[in-house]
DNA sequence: CCTACCGATCGGTAGG
DNA sequence: CCTACCGATCGGTAGG
């Protein structure tokens, strides 16, 4: 009695995510897309009802990921160097679990029609103010040094946590939790070693 | 007496750049970009012999001011902290200096023939190995903590560097040197104050 | 550098 | 979910 074949649907935005991620969005054909789900081209069309709904789709679903990972940290207690640690493991996790749809993301965006793309340039804004405020409430706080440029510092972070889907391999020895630990040492400690003399001029 | 029409050739290139930075590779067409310059679809074989050949070029350009920018650096005496700090200002400045055919190497090296596929997979690599050496050769000398795991180190500021292509802009207030030597001094220094307590835990 | 054109392939639809 | 097809557009070529 269910008219709705959801998990065929389902079966297709995976498909799909992986063919948009590895080829990208335009070098990917419908025809491609049916193949690898054993069906013809015309066929997909039973179940969507165009390819940049399957864009949509896929890039709603990542950006939902990363709201429902970051912004129930927004009230968290913890201080600010803790909850920098957490909020680039929750990060680092979605990218890591859903490695296609971050790639597709990252990528493929630029494609979506006027209204979607104004969604995603909007979601991303939101994003970098989290990460803002979490870094301005620390200098407030005195967990970071007060030097701190709020929006570079807020694009260090960016940068570790979103390049990720460029080199991180799922399968491997390194745990999203690994990497995120690492990186959040490496950002609050700094590479120098404590008490190290003032960098040598040239 | 010159036959080669060199100029209207890297007019093409630009533009090319431009139009594949903006909408990807798949998503221009030829008469796209033939329109850019003025002229006919079909005209543009009078100057190049393939789209690809496009794609390979911007790619190879872009590959080597990286190079040529990263490697001269090599044997640089001054001590890690201000090599590194150098690496990232030449990294960054490469970015800034070329946002669009960077950005059409981070993104569009996928699309790219076996070959000249596997050309820039092994040119990243090398890129990877020279940080890794300038961070291996800073823990040996006591410039960078011990207990830094070299890739990772390596992964951070690759990271810093290249995420750049998503928002640097290079009309505004920051120039290359400026990004550089603030992320520097955020990966060296760390956000936290010196001397600061542990971190609290939740 | 243009006109005119090639075969191939594209996203999507009709009708079953 | 398939067959058969639509108009549009693609990269590229011939001949001038």
């Amino acid at each position: 009695m269910t008219d709705t074949p959801k998990p065929r649907r389902e079966q297709i935005l995976d498909s799909a995510s992986r063919l948009f991620s590895e080829r990208g969005y335009h070098a990917t054909s419908m025809r491609d897309l049916a193949g690898e789900l054993g069906m013809q081209g015309g066929s997909l069309y039973a179940h969507i009802s165009s390819k940049e709904e399957l864009l949509i789709e896929i890039v709603n679903q990542a950006s939902r990921q990363f709201d429902e990972a970051l912004f129930t940290l927004r009230g968290d207690p913890r201080p600010a160097d803790a909850k920098l640690r957490e909020a680039m493991y929750r990060h680092i996790r979605v990218v890591a679990d859903n490695m296609d749809s971050a790639t597709v993301f990252f990528h493929e965006w630029k494609h979506l029609s006027p209204e979607a793309y104004d969604r995603v340039t909007g979601w991303r804004d939101t994003i970098d103010a989290f990460y803002r405020e979490l870094i301005t409430q620390g200098v407030q706080e005195g967990y970071f040094r007060p030097e701190l440029d709020i929006k570079m510092t807020a694009y260090l972070v960016l940068s570790a946590v979103n390049w990720a889907y460029t080199w991180y391999r799922p399968g491997g020895t390194l745990a999203p939790r690994d990497v995120a630990e690492q990186f959040a040492d490496m950002l609050l400690l700094g590479l120098r070693p404590a008490h190290a003399a003032q960098e040598a001029q040239p």
